[in-house]
DNA sequence: ACCTGAACACCGTTCAAGT
DNA sequence: ACCTGAACACCGTTCAAGT
């Protein structure tokens, strides 16, 4: 509550992210600097190191969360339906989609190339393949059910994926945009783009 | 041919742009800093003030070059097959992939968040829209033809392009490990993933 | 155990001055 | 016209010292 005086109360370590993604929308991850985080904090710029070894430390545990988040969206979408494969591997893209729409900065630092190596932080290594594998699970349950029926399971993973990852992406980084981000206009276009991914371009059935 | 000595012969902007893309598969984007371009160059830190604005400037010239490339590399495939649109459509799509596979750095800069935004940058933005142009042209051809019935025109582009951005993304940023990234398996796996598209992970001829 | 402040080597950017 | 060198305000990181 005081700011600028001594002991940080608790947690810092939490306080720091907190305050970096509060910084985030503002200016960039480009003009992130981890001395301006501890500064907003309210506390000197050489106590971040008691808690992260450095500042990629600090990008490397919003990244965890991130993947943390996008595991839980989509576990939710999958609860949310039916328990049809088909119906769950669309919501499950859905998911994907939304959290880069909602959280476009986590997104950039978990795939912006910001953090060079994976296996340099364990436990983001684990928390993103958590994510991957909820993906790759239902698919592989919709080829076992035969559901999906073309391409092998390597393939059919990487273009659902693929897919999802692209579209958040680009939404993410202001390459595509919409009206409204907040309408229903997003929501039908990755709708249909998910759509496609199950019957094709080629197709028969209209829409 | 003298580095160290006054003047730099000639195009000193060109000679910045080659050594930065030099440096970058050594560090990262990360730890580019453009005073450690222009000491590599052989010029003082401030002399590539003369060239470019800022650090930005010097990364969206390296982007537009990058842009400039992929369209290339989009319009040789295009030429490289015969004319059906869904052939064009599929080799277009296989030329993104490869160009992610060969400059990951470039796709980085395109598309990692660096350049806030593109239009800032007017000859980035000019060429970013052709080579958008040039997967939506494809993909109007196929509509037009009747060879694509799924989907109204904005959802199948936005597809196409996601998909094939997606898996660039994923490989460029190491997320997706080949064997070997210059055999066949690549290839592979990415003529699988864009075919999926066309055919849908429904359908109903294997492989 | 947790934090501070000085210190070091670096960076982006500007600007007067040189040829 | 093109480049240099000093200068400024900033950064990431370390470390002895404080409570």
């Amino acid at each position: 509550m005081r700011p600028h005086r001594g002991y940080h109360h608790g947690d810092l370590a939490n306080a720091l992210i907190r305050t970096a993604l509060a910084m985030l929308p503002e200016r960039g991850i480009q003009a992130l600097s981890l001395r301006e985080v501890a500064r907003r904090a309210g506390v000197s710029h050489s106590a971040a190191y008691r808690h992260f070894a450095d500042k990629e430390a600090l990008l490397a545990r919003i990244a965890t969360q991130g993947f943390e988040r996008l595991t839980a969206m989509m576990r939710a979408a999958k609860s949310a339906c039916a328990p049809d494969p088909l119906r769950r591997l669309r919501n499950i893209g859905l998911a994907y989609v939304e959290f880069g729409r909602q959280h476009p900065h986590h997104l950039q630092i978990m795939f912006g190339g910001q953090i060079g190596d994976l296996h340099a932080h364990p436990e983001l290594a684990l928390v993103a393949r958590e994510a991957f594998d909820e993906l790759a699970g239902t698919v592989r349950e919709g080829r076992r059910c035969g559901a999906i029926r073309n391409g092998d399971e390597r393939t059919a993973t990487l273009a659902s994926w693929a897919l999802v990852h692209g579209l958040a992406m680009l939404l993410a980084g202001g390459r595509v945009r919409l009206q409204d981000p907040r309408d229903a206009d997003s929501l039908a276009l990755s709708e249909g783009v998910v759509q496609l991914l199950q019957t094709g371009l080629i197709g028969k059935n209209g829409d």
